[in-house]
DNA sequence: ATATTATGTTATAAAACATATCATATAGAT
DNA sequence: ATCTATATGATATGTTTTATAACATAATAT
C-alpha cells in the first residue's frame, strides 16, 4: 500500500537520480557561467599556493605589476588591474609594511612604487608558483592551443 | 635648467607612455587572469540587466535551477551551483518572500522547492535577458565556435 | 588667479563566501 | 527494536572583496 514510508522512498529515489543525471543545470551551456566556475576554481588553487608564502592573489598581482613597471603609481596599477583607487590603499600599505615595496615621493600626490630586494625575490617565487598553477589547468593543450584559448578569453572582455 | 617643474613633467611623460604601452601587465598571458577579467566583465553586465527585474545573479541561478528541476532541495541546488548549504538558506528565503518559489515539506527535513506562477514568468524573462547578455559577449563566433569555446572552458574546472 | 583634474586617503556599506554548531529526521547496522 | 551515522535546514558569525562618497593636496588648464 501507499504508506508514508513508500512515498518518501519514491521521493528519495527521484532526488538520487537527480544527482546522477547530467544536464540538470540550465546554466551549463552559458559562457558566463563556465567562466565563473573556471575562474573560481583557478583562484582557489592559486590562493592555496600563494598562502604558503604569505600572499593573497591580489597582493601578488600588484607585486608583479610593480616588478614589471618600476615607478608605477597606485592609481595606474588600479587602472591596469581593474582595482578601485580607494582599494589600492590598504593593498599597497600591506605590501609596504611587509617590506616588499617602497613608496617614493614622485609627482604631485603621486608616489612611485618600487620593489625591495625581498619583494623582487618573492616576485620570482610567485612566477614559479604561477607557472605550476597554470600548467595544472592547461594539461592536454599544446603551446599554440594554450595561446589561442587565452586570447579568445581575453577578447571576451577586452576589445 | 633642471627645475622641479621639468623633472615633474618628465615623470608625467613617463607615466603617460606607460598607459599607452601594451604589455605592461605581466598577467596578460595567464589563463587564470583572463578568466577572472572575463568573468567579472560578464557578471557586471548580467547583474545590470537582472537588477531591472529586481534579481541578483545568484538568485536568478537558483530560480533557473528550480525551474529546470521542480522539487529539488536547497542542498542539491548548493551542490549543483557550488553554494554552501548555509548560504542557501537566506537565498531561498528571499525568493520565497518575494513569492517566486514555494517550499513544500518533503522527505525528512528536506523541502521540495517549486516555482510559483510568478516565479515561472520571471524565469522566462531571465532566460531572454541571459540570451541577450551572452550574445553581447559572443559576437564574431558562430554557433559551433561558441559551443567549442564554452566546452573548453568547462573542461578547465570540470573533468 | 581661478577652475579643473588627478592622486592618495579615510570611512562606510554591501555583497559574497566560509566555518562552526545545532535540531531533526531519515537510513543503516547490530 | 534500538542505536549509530548521515543528511538537511537553520542560525550565528566572521572574513574578504568590492563599491561609493567625501576630503585634502598638488598639479594642469583657462
Amino acid at each position: 500500500m501507499y504508506s508514508i514510508r513508500m512515498v518518501q522512498n519514491v521521493a528519495l529515489q527521484a532526488r538520487t537520480e537527480l544527482d546522477d543525471r547530467i544536464s540538470v543545470n540550465p546554466l551549463d551551456g552559458l559562457l558566463g557561467y563556465q567562466l565563473r566556475r573556471a575562474s573560481v576554481a583557478m583562484l582557489a588553487d592559486l590562493a592555496e599556493s600563494l598562502a604558503e608564502i604569505g600572499l593573497r592573489v591580489t597582493e601578488m598581482s600588484v607585486l608583479l605589476v610593480i616588478a614589471t613597471n618600476p615607478g608605477i603609481t597606485q592609481s595606474e596599477i588600479g587602472r591596469v588591474l581593474g582595482i578601485q583607487r580607494a582599494n589600492m590603499v590598504p593593498l599597497a600599505s600591506q605590501l609596504e609594511q611587509n617590506s616588499l615595496i617602497r613608496r617614493i615621493a614622485s609627482n604631485g600626490r603621486a608616489q612611485a612604487l618600487k620593489l625591495t630586494p625581498a619583494g623582487a625575490a618573492l616576485a620570482r617565487d610567485c612566477r614559479a608558483r604561477i607557472a605550476a598553477h597554470e600548467a595544472r589547468f592547461l594539461t592536454g593543450l599544446d603551446a599554440a592551443q594554450r595561446t589561442m584559448l587565452i586570447e579568445q578569453i581575453r577578447l571576451i572582455w577586452d576589445r
